[in-house]
DNA sequence: CGTAAATTTGAGAGCCGTCAAAACATGTGG
DNA sequence: CCACATGTTTTGACGGCTCTCAAATTTACG
């Protein structure tokens, strides 16, 4: 025992500040405690399978964690990325049902877990805790109108561009003028997030590739640093289909990944 | 004044059980009525505009209202059609920030509005209340993610025909042994909802109408009750571009419309 | 009855899905 | 270290679907 049950479990964390657990009453900090269990999970390792009976409210406190659901034809859909700081299974918990996801790891990850139970309990008695989880479900709200907008206003180029930036600035790391990661997904998981195939994944990051603004090599990625040749981008790619006004833009943020700003 | 005060407001609804206010503690009864106002809408009027500060909590109690976005090129997406017993605007609500979608009648409508100070100190009393306003946010969250999967799941002409048969449900009249309705949508509404253009809706419609499946005339829609030839379905369409396996399937409920089951 | 708005139709091009095969990558056992 | 089996990613070919642009047609209404 390195804390004492007067500490708050979120205490070490380094996103305590944004905790759905934090403030909470003096009373209910023992059933935090109570239900309080950290996992660890190795690259590709499951931490709940859909239809699963919900075990609690899962917090990501490293690593990275996908969300996914899988369709009776052998398919699926990558539903959402959470990194540390997103709290993930709280669906499934507020609305008292089994899990409609699954959660894995794409990288080595830890979780923090509070039991069902007594995260009941910790909500009941602390209506703020509610609240800010109430805040979260907002959040996703949000994040998924935005993914629906985004489906319907932008194509699938311009959104994989968009979501290699993303990534970019979450897992790249500077090198020279050029920022270069290790992609933290499959071809497969790129594309059912953009939605489509993964051999139309594979010619989309082709086509980006061809058209200069970054290099492909397996799961190495690198691209320019943030605007490419900044004052010299006067519209490089003349596309027959212009697709509901969206030629004028560089790079959209387009937050249709993240449910934390 | 039909109503004492110890009455509730909702009391006279035909969705008074499902209401998020209800029940609610007997001190908060009098800050629900004092935020308690009804609005009526005709078809085409706007309830609350996009980017208006949130006025509270609005509850349809009859008609149907429209949550659309609008965006910068012109264009919009409709995200949901609110039928009595939902509640829309809450998102805005909770979040404490400005709507980011607008909200029209697209019939004739009334809806039931709690101002929106008058909700917070409800909702602060009652953590009942909010958390009913949760499991609002869960359904919202459930169906918007049936959007998305639906989406890169079936294609635009099943989800098509889903929908119809899903209005059909709501609006339709039995007449002989055939449904009818009078589409409460224009054509670019419907194609916003499945997430095609206009002149491709067009086209969609007229696939079906060949199908014989349905029979279309500007908004007027009839089509063989339910299960069409029942026993005679052996595949009619010979799809060369099979998607997904979703071949084999009449007609698939997709909740990706509707927040309440 | 005329005008404006909504809907439909046509033509052409681009994008995506499917199927199938090739190219790579990875891990195992000899 | 190599050969091999397996799983992933890339390519090619082809068809179907949707988009855009533009024009024709219908509908809605003053």
């Amino acid at each position: 025992m390195t804390s004492t049950t007067s500490d708050h479990p979120c205490k070490g964390c380094a996103f305590h500040r944004g905790s759905v657990w934090q403030p909470v009453e003096r009373a209910d900090l023992a059933h935090l405690h109570r239900g309080f269990t950290r996992r660890d999970l190795a690259a590709g390792q499951r931490l709940y399978a859909q239809d699963d009976a919900n075990g609690g409210v899962f917090c990501v406190s490293s690593g990275l964690i996908a969300v996914r659901t899988h369709h009776a034809e052998g398919t699926s859909t990558l539903l959402k990325l959470a990194y540390p700081g997103d709290i993930i299974g709280y669906r499934s918990f507020l609305a008292g049902a089994r899990h409609k996801t699954e959660a894995s790891a794409l990288l080595p990850s830890r979780v923090c877990i509070v039991a069902r139970r007594d995260a009941a309990r910790v909500v009941q008695a602390s209506p703020a805790v509610l609240a800010r989880l109430a805040g979260r479900c907002v959040e996703e709200i949000d994040s998924t109108h935005a993914r629906i907008i985004a489906a319907s206003v932008s194509q699938n180029r311009d959104r994989l561009r968009a979501l290699l930036a993303h990534l970019m600035q979450r897992h790249g790391r500077r090198q020279g003028d050029r920022l270069r990661m290790r992609l933290p997904l499959s071809r497969s998981d790129l594309a059912d997030l953009i939605g489509v195939r993964p051999e139309t994944m594979s010619r989309l990051l082709r086509q980006l590739k061809d058209e200069g603004s970054l290099t492909v090599s397996g799961r190495e990625i690198s691209m320019a640093l943030a605007a490419p040749p900044a004052g010299a981008n006067p519209e490089r790619r003349p596309r027959a289909t212009p697709r509901r006004g969206a030629a004028h833009r560089p790079a959209s943020p387009d937050p249709s990944l993240t449910t934390r700003a």
